[in-house]
Formats: C-alpha cells, structure tokens, sequence
RNA sequence: GCCCAUGUGGCUCAGGGGUAGAGCACACCCUUGGUAAGGGUGAGGUCGUGAGUUCGAGUCUCACCAUGGGCUCCA
C-alpha cells in the first residue's frame, strides 16, 4: 500500500498507510499531544481551523491546534455554544434551537423560545453550562444524508435545523450533513469541534438581546444570548477586565463627569454641547480649516431648509425619505437636509463655470438632520442632528487621480497629528446595479487604485461594494482598545452632476460633465468627539482641552502673584483657571486631575518670591520649579502646533 | 420600528404598599493647609409622564416617553 504523507511544521514527515484524521497524526506523536489536540491548520489556509477529525491528504502540511494557540479559541467557542444550546433546552425543553456564531470576543446562540429569558436565566443557563462540563461528555460526529437529518429535526420540532437543511441540500446541493453528538444531546453543525467537553475550560455568558432569524425585521423575532469561552479562567478574568476599562472610558460616561456634553429627552438623538464640550468643537473645525486652507479647499455656507423638489431632483426623496424631517409652511414642503451635496450642487450652478475652475473644492459645516430609528441611537455616536466635517470636489475625470492623492494626504496629516496611527482602508468597487459607463468606472476606480498605489497606502478590496453612483474609499480607525470605527470616506458620485446636470467649459469650448467627491476625514464632529474621548480615555491634547492649565494656590498669602499668573495666561491665549477656593492644595490637585487638566501650576511661598511656578502633570508626574516665562512659551508653542504630547518635561 | 432591562435631588446609588434616604456636588461658617477628599451647618426631590388597582402607590398593573444592551457576524 502506498504510504500517506504528512508535512509537520517542521518540515518533518509523518508516514501513514491510510489517510489519516488531524487527531491521528496527534497520537502518532504522543498522547500528551492528542490529549491537547482541539483541531488543525491544513496548508496554512487563512489560519482557518479544520475539525480535528477531518482526514488528511497525501502531502498536506499540517500545524495541529491545542489549547496554547491563539486559533484554538474558535474551537472553543464553538463547541461552547453547543454547550450553551444544550443546558437551554436541559432547562426548557420547549425551547428551539436555530444557529450558533463564534463572534468576535465570544459567540452567541440564537433561541426560539415562546417565555422571554430573564437575567436570572442567565446564571442558570451558565450554571447548566458548567454542570455539563463537569460531565466531560465526548464530543462525537456523524454524517447523516440530508433526508435523515431532515426527517430527524422535523419530528424533533427543530423547524429552524430543517430550513436550512432544505436550504443547503436546495442552494449547494449538498447530498449529506454532519451532527455532533455530545452525550444525548446532538446538534447539526459543521464543526470544528473539540474531543470532549472537559476540554472548555472557562465560559462566561454575557447578556441578552434580541434578534431576528437571518437578521431580517420580517422575520420571527428570536432571543439571542451572548456569551464567551476562553482556554483559562486567567484569560477570561483579563477579557473582563478589559471590558470594565472600556466601559471606564464610555465616551458618554466621559462626557457626563467632564460635563461636556448631555441630551435632553425633549430631543431625542439631539446632543446639547456645553461650553466645555463646545471648545473641543470648535477647536477641531479651527484645525480642519487650517487645514483646508493648506489644501486648498474655500469654506462655503448653504441653507438648512430646501423644498423638497430639491430631494426629487437629487433621488433623497425617493431613496432616503425614511430619514429626512419635513415641514410645511405657506403650504409648501420643506425639509431639512440631512446631507449638504444637493444644495452644494445648486451653488455649484450658480455661475458658469470653466476647466479652470476646476477643481472646485467647497466645504461645509452646515448642520444636518437625520431622522434615524429610534432604537439605534448611541450617545454621540449616532444622533439626529450633526455636523460633518463635509466638502465636495467637482473635477474633471482626469484629475480624480490628484484629487484623491491630495484627500490620502491631508487625512494621514490629520490622523498623525491626532495620535491616530491604526487605521485601514477600505476600496469598494462597481456592485451589480450602478449608473454610468464601465470607462467611467474604469477611470474612477483606476484613480483610486493609484493614488493609494503612489502614496503607499495598504488597501483592501471589497468586491461589489461601491454605491450605485461610483467607487468609494472607506477609512476605518482602529482606536487603543482595537476597535474599529468608520469615520473618513471618499466616494466617487457619477450620479449626482447627472441629476443637476451640472457642466463646465472644456478647454475646446465644450459642455463637459465634471465628476463630484464626497468627502469627509474626522466624519462628524460629534461622532469623532465620542471616537477620540474614547480612544484617548479623555486625555485630550492640550489644544482640544477645555481648560489647559489650572493655577493652583496654597494660601491667600499668593492671590496676587496668582492673579498675575492667570492674567498672562489669558493674555498669551490659553484658557486658563485659578482655583482660588480656600481648600488644601491635595484637593484642588484631586478635583484637577479628575478633570483631566493637562497643566496644574503649584503656587506657595517658595514659588512666588523666586517668580516661579511648579508644574504636576496629569500623569501625576511633579515637575521641579521653573521661571513662569519658559513654561507659558512652552505650553504656548504646544498649543499653536497642536502637538499631542506634552514637551515639557 | 422590534426584543429585553433601566428611569428616585446636579451626579452615583439605597429603599419594593403606610407618605423620601446616603455619599459627592452646591451655599454658609471654622480651618491658611505643599501634590488625588480637613471639619461643621444648611438648602435641594409631587421618586420619567399619564391612567388604573387600593383606605393608602417610588413601591403593584397598563400605556406612553427617554436611556441602556442588542437586532451586521449564518449549519
């Protein structure tokens, strides 16, 4: 008989006379090994983890997966969510079971059940779980053809097992499927599964939500229950851990002990900014304007309400009705618009305009309404009302190219200053249905090609995913705790100088048709305040703080000299405070740090006979006495370069 | 919009049928104090809104409003 063979990671080979599973080479190395052994890597796939009984290839490269490695946690997870599926219906038979995922920091398990789960059925069900480890059942599969399993889940009542049964034997023509079988207990899966249960050693459910079967509204409503799994308690105590930090810096826990901003229920989705949370606005547009006047972009400002012939002309009425808030007066419609390219549209065609107009660069912080779902909104996250740090290019086809370069540009200048190194970029592509020439497209997804090409900027491609109206980029911010957030965009819109018919003067004296960019880098002030509070924990560059440098007195016998201190700041521009209460100096210092005030300048006696002043950092660092003079230049040059870091040391 | 949870002074929360509590913040007084809370006194709430049950409702029931967790992850 010929032998199998089987590539190790080391190069070694392992010879077989038959084709054997992932666990069989496991034992042929030792049985400490195949005790371990929860899956596979074969051929290096995308690290994708194969079910440690599937059989091998002659020749195939095989990395076996234990509980040391990273990819291990899948198998987990997922056998975990059985495990989960298996203590609901050990509780309440009644209930049925649909799918299963391995998400990102855990999984889920969506339930049919005819009783709404509580938050005690919680503990139970975790309860249940951890009994069923105990048990250590071997995990055990089998195949069955698609007329068993059918017939097996229609008598069992699972109704949801057997659609997509009939779905995959419909849809891949699939002729068999392969269960699972822990003890009694079976579930209709694809695996990768472990050897037996005691081999899940930490689980963890987290909450209840509810959810659709395949996510569709119109769909029965199912009740979804998430939970975590990890190889150690220790790993599952770190992830909780990380979850309370991430909540410490909740941008709207943030917001309420900075008082920067607050919501009113008579505005639902309607941010109120406080004086504090408006310098951190302000400071930002400022910012972007510096900016654009460097790439060379001209502020514009543009009605807030339109007749809604407006959104006739420009497809929002037909496409984004749901969203828009009308009003009528004078029996006339009206609506406020929730995006400024329709009106920047009809300021583009107020004069004629010529290729040497172009490009057109106009920017916009006019306020928007959106009128999203009530049950979507999230803090500053996702609101009603915002403002976009907005601007539209009208350009000529062949200078998309440029356009987009320029745009890379300034967002990489913008996001290193803001200390927002992560992020990835996203190029989506012509979907099935779209408007304009494939040349168009062409020339509009070759541009964006390019421009990333030429500034070496990674991408990745999503196939079929631009808007009906052009290709587009996507910028999303990966923040200090590996979130990612959508903020920055550019798309290309073929569609919208169509519909206004907007038109310059070629060179050879011909009507042309310019191409108009979409474009955004922070997003919307309000969601990136909410982003940045969080990704800096509300550490804010000096520039964005809303105090800056708090001058702390020890006694009254200073008041004086900290009066001219304060006077100073002001005069050099920085907003300062002076905490003049007659409290002790560890209780100004506490309300300050709390506060996150980047500078707190320490005045006694000793400080004011030498002119000096001593600096505590919000670091909690203490800094040694310094002339007053060096410091305010310092802070000074900080401010007026809008550097992240603190240089005074 | 849908499912579940929550809503008590500015903030964080306790109280679960007999008519409202704490800490912080706030005001005043004492304390002049060297790097994250000195002490005292006081003011402040028709307990989200509306209806119902009850002799009596923050407390039980229902409706509404708002907030929070989800509704994208597909055997």
């Amino acid at each position: 008989m010929a032998s199998i063979q089987i590539v190790l990671p080391d190069n070694s080979i392992k010879e077989f006379d038959h084709e054997p599973t992932v666990l069989e080479v496991a034992q042929s190395i030792g049985p400490r090994l195949a005790k371990d052994t929860l899956g596979g890597i074969v051929n290096d796939q995308h690290s994708e983890v194969v079910d440690l009984r599937t059989q091998l290839k002659d020749g195939d490269h095989l990395k076996i997966v234990t509980l040391k490695d990273e990819e291990s946690l899948e198998v987990i997870r997922h056998s975990a969510a059985h495990v989960m599926a298996q203590a609901v219906q050990e509780l309440w038979p009644e209930v049925k079971v649909t799918i299963g995922p391995v998400i990102e920091n855990g999984f889920y398990y969506d339930f049919d059940s005819p009783r709404a789960f509580t938050p005690e059925d919680l503990q139970q069900i975790e309860k249940k779980m951890e009994e069923i480890l105990r048990r250590n059942e071997v995990v055990e599969r089998e195949v069955w053809p698609v007329d068993q399993a059918v017939a097996t889940f229609e008598k069992m009542g699972e109704r949801f097992k057997v659609e997509i049964i009939k779905d995959l034997a419909r849809e891949e023509g699939v002729k068999e499927v392969s269960v699972y079988r822990q003890g009694q207990w079976f579930d209709l899966c694809r695996g990768p599964h472990v050897q037996s249960l005691g081999q899940i050693k930490a689980v963890k459910v987290m909450s209840l939500a509810g959810s659709y079967w395949r996510g569709d509204e119109k769909n029965p409503q199912l009740q979804r229950v998430y939970a975590t799994a990890f190889n150690d308690k220790k790993d599952l105590a770190e992830h909780l851990h990380n979850l309370e930090e991430a909540k410490k810096r909740d941008h709207r826990k943030l917001g309420k002990d900075l008082n920067l901003f607050t919501f009113h229920p008579l505005s639902p989705g309607g941010p109120f900014f406080t004086p504090k949370g408006t310098v951190i606005y302000n400071e930002l547009q400022n910012f972007l304007r510096e900016k654009y006047g460097k790439y060379g972009y001209q502020e514009v400002i543009t009605p807030q309400l339109f007749d809604v012939d407006l959104y006739h002309q420009s497809g929002h009425y037909e496409n984004y009705r749901e969203n828009m808030y009308f009003s009528q007066i004078d029996e006339r419609d009206f609506s406020f618009k929730p995006m400024n390219c329709p009106g920047h549209c009809l300021l583009y065609s107020a004069d004629k305009k010529s290729y040497r107009d172009l490009p057109w660069r106009i920017a916009d912080f006019g306020r928007l309404h959106r009128h999203e779902r009530s049950g979507v909104m999230h803090g500053l996250n996702r609101v009603r009302t915002f403002c976009q740090d907005d601007a539209h290019i009208f350009c000529r086809v062949d200078q998309l190219q440029g356009e987009i370069e320029s745009f890379m540009s300034m967002l990489r200048e913008i996001y290193k200053q803001l200390n927002m190194q992560d992020y990835r970029v996203y190029l989506s592509t012509r979907p099935e249905k779209r408007m304009g020439s494939d040349q168009i497209w062409d020339q509009a997804e070759g541009a964006l090609k390019m421009a990333l090409e030429a500034l070496k900027i990674p991408y990745q491609v999503n196939k079929g995913d631009g808007a009906f109206y052009g290709p587009k980029l996507d910028i999303m911010f990966v923040d200090v705790l590996k979130r990612p957030w959508q903020l920055g965009t550019l798309q290309c819109d073929f569609n919208m100088p169509e519909a206004f018919e907007l038109a310059y003067v070629s060179e050879d004296n011909q009507e042309e048709r310019p191409v108009m960019l979409h474009r955004a880098i922070l997003g919307s002030f309000e969601r990136f305040i909410g982003v940045y509070l969080e990704h800096t924990a509300g550490h804010l560059p000096t520039w964005l703080s809303p105090v800056q440098v708090r001058v702390l007195n020890l006694t009254d016998r200073q008041n004086d000299y900290c009066a001219q201190l304060l006077q100073q700041l002001q005069e050099a521009g920085l907003r300062a405070e002076w905490d003049d209460r007659r409290e002790k100096l560890g209780f100004k210092i506490r309300q300050a740090q709390m506060e996150k005030v980047p500078y707190m300048l320490v005045v006694g006696d000793r400080e004011m006979e030498e002119k000096k002043v001593t600096i505590r950092l919000r670091s909690g660092q203490s800094l040694e006495a310094r002339d007053f003079g060096v410091f305010l230049q310092a802070v000074r040059q900080e401010v007026l370069l809008r550097q992240f870091n603190s240089e005074i040391t």
